[in-house]
DNA sequence: AGTTACAATGAAAGCGCTTTCATTTCTTCG
DNA sequence: CGAAGAAATGAAAGCGCTTTCATTGTAACT
């Protein structure tokens, strides 16, 4: 039998590596890699023996090295704006409770909605090699699209729908969501229309699409926030009471989330509005508290879990080979009438 | 001048690399290399040409052969029980802005507070070679405690305290908060004490705390709730009905989270209790919509995003060699007496 | 008994970098 | 102008795995 000891000197009780493991089990390294990656290949007793060796050693492989000689990491990336803003958090989960079921381990970007970020953190995510890549929404630096598509790996798209994906995009239309509002609205008739909130990429397309609903119908009045996205409960509540103060009239009001509506709720019941006759809120992603509050917020659901795994799975089908995945994989979104509208 | 190209056959596209690299600028690999990581030590002349070669053809570097021969990954793992549930969020966004403005990636593994999980993510992420890791909590398997200081790296636990931690830990006493919840309680006086919500070793923690400090001076009912953690908007509910359907007298109730709290309230609410004379409710994250409930949340405060900075800087100075960092690191909390107690 | 096939194992090369140590090329100064 | 020291560069080895191809052992069939 080969002595397999390559180490020029003596193990200085540095980490335990495979050729270690394959000199204690009295097999060669190859062995010990199939052991551990295909142990159907090996005969049961010699599998056994190297386990053995394993658990006495506490042996953990070294996923760089393997990474590096098998050209696969194991490894998924997914670029997010934010992860305290609930939104996201729910498609993280999804995302890699799905991925971990498979193997894989999930690399996380915050790109605080800042396109230069996600530009220098999908160089610095790409450096690590990641099998696949998920970013959020469709619209990227050019340098970030040439960079994404010159390291050819599966990219999906998620929380956007577009026509023309980097490669795979998970999610659904913004401009469409604006539209449903708008007609939910439109059924009950207002006498004003205003939209208030964030003005990153996606909730722009919800506005976009609620005023040209309204194109031509009403006139939306959109009260200006000094801030930048994400937009908060206090940006909901003065943005309310801007539109109370400066008009008569009833009032259909679109928020770009859930959380600006709430603010904008609490200063219609401050001033005791009737609602949803003389005032109608909507806002955005059902988030946990929509049901409680008072009265309980209309808005537009969308399952942010479901937009996770659905993404985590189009990203493994992709890298085992499939070549069948859809472009354009499509997420149901639908209006939640509760006391607001 | 030497011929640099060390491959057998002519490139097939394939991904660029170093050698490529230093074949088209005219210099050797390790010249390039220095050119990427410590660029004073290469002649500005030779500098400029390498990265105009670097930006020519969209070389980026290959980090797990980087991190295989220097042993430095320029990872941290974090370990959080989940993302979705607010509590953590603030915190990874606290890690993540400090890690990446130090260079740093954050590789994300949510336990689902499940400690089995937590030592099968340790596994994987040990397996990665991280330059340090953040566990939340102070309690772990063996195995995993075992695994963690096998693999002698930076480790910090967050979100608890402890005399004894595996390394650093950056937190507060649980416990500490129930007392001081009880006290905020008792100064009022009231007939009945509870305590409602998750079982999650700190929540547990913080009831005890609660519990012990009330010892001999009243009972603390503990409505069961047929769930794990972490506990909901509706368990709040349901359980403060169970409170007030099943006594008489005034009540202070303290919850595990602000969600349970916020639960408790509506349904306080609803039966038109008069706060805080009646019913006292106190919460525990302070978490946004707490000024905003009717009436608003009485709370304990922590600076969630604190712990997330501070752990961030603690294994950054640990990964710097510098041993001077406490064990111990104390995070403030305080309660934000507002509307409820 | 003699192929043939398959299962189990091994040898060697190499993934793309960084490290160490050696060499060359400048400066600087007596 | 030549020696000494510093600055800039290079050669070679190797990080810890997986891959490919070769070899050996074992069973199955004629």
């Amino acid at each position: 039998m080969t002595d397999y000891d390559k180490s020029k000197h003596i193990r200085n009780g540095g980490p335990v590596t495979l050729a270690d493991i394959a000199k204690l089990a009295g097999v060669s390294p190859v062995t010990v890699s199939r052991a551990i990656n295909t142990p159907a290949l090996v005969k049961p007793h010699t599998l056994e023996a190297i386990e053995k060796v394993i658990a006495r050693t506490g042996y953990v492989p070294n996923l760089l090295a393997g990474g590096l000689a098998s050209r696969r990491t194991r490894l998924i990336a997914a670029i997010v704006p934010s992860v305290a803003s609930t939104i996201f958090a729910e498609t993280i989960e999804g995302l890699n409770a799905e991925l971990v079921s498979a193997g894989y381990q999930l690399l996380l970007g915050l790109s605080g909605y800042d396109p230069g970020r996600e530009l220098e953190l999908t160089r610095a995510i790409l450096a690590r090699r990641p099998d696949g890549i998920i970013l959020t929404g469709i619209t990227h630096m050019k340098e970030t699209r040439a960079m994404l598509t010159g390291a050819s790996l599966p990219i999906v798209e998620i929380w956007d729908s577009t026509p023309s994906p980097l490669d795979t995009a998970v999610g659904f239309s913004h401009a469409a969501v604006g539209r449903l509002v708008a007609e939910h609205l439109l059924i009950r008739g207002y006498d004003r229309y205003a939209q208030v909130g964030a003005n990153d990429p996606r909730a722009v397309q919800r506005r976009d699409g609620f005023v040209n609903r309204l194109k031509g119908i009403a006139e939306v009045e959109l009260p200006e926030l000094d801030m930048n996205s994400p937009s908060t409960f206090r940006d909901g509540r003065m943005a309310m009471a801007q539109l109370l103060d400066r008009g008569e009239g009833s009032l259909g009001v679109f928020c770009s989330s859930d959380v600006v509506a709430h603010g904008a709720l609490a200063e219609a019941h401050a001033r005791g509005c009737n609602m949803p006759g003389e005032l109608a809120i909507i806002g955005f992603g059902d988030f946990d508290f929509a049901p409680h509050t008072h009265p309980p917020l209309t808005t537009v659901r969308i399952d942010r879990r479901d937009i996770g795994t659905k993404a985590a799975r189009s990203i493994l089908r992709k890298i085992a080979g499939d070549t069948s995945v859809e472009a354009m994989i499509d997420i149901d979104f639908h209006i939640v009438a509760r006391g607001t509208a």
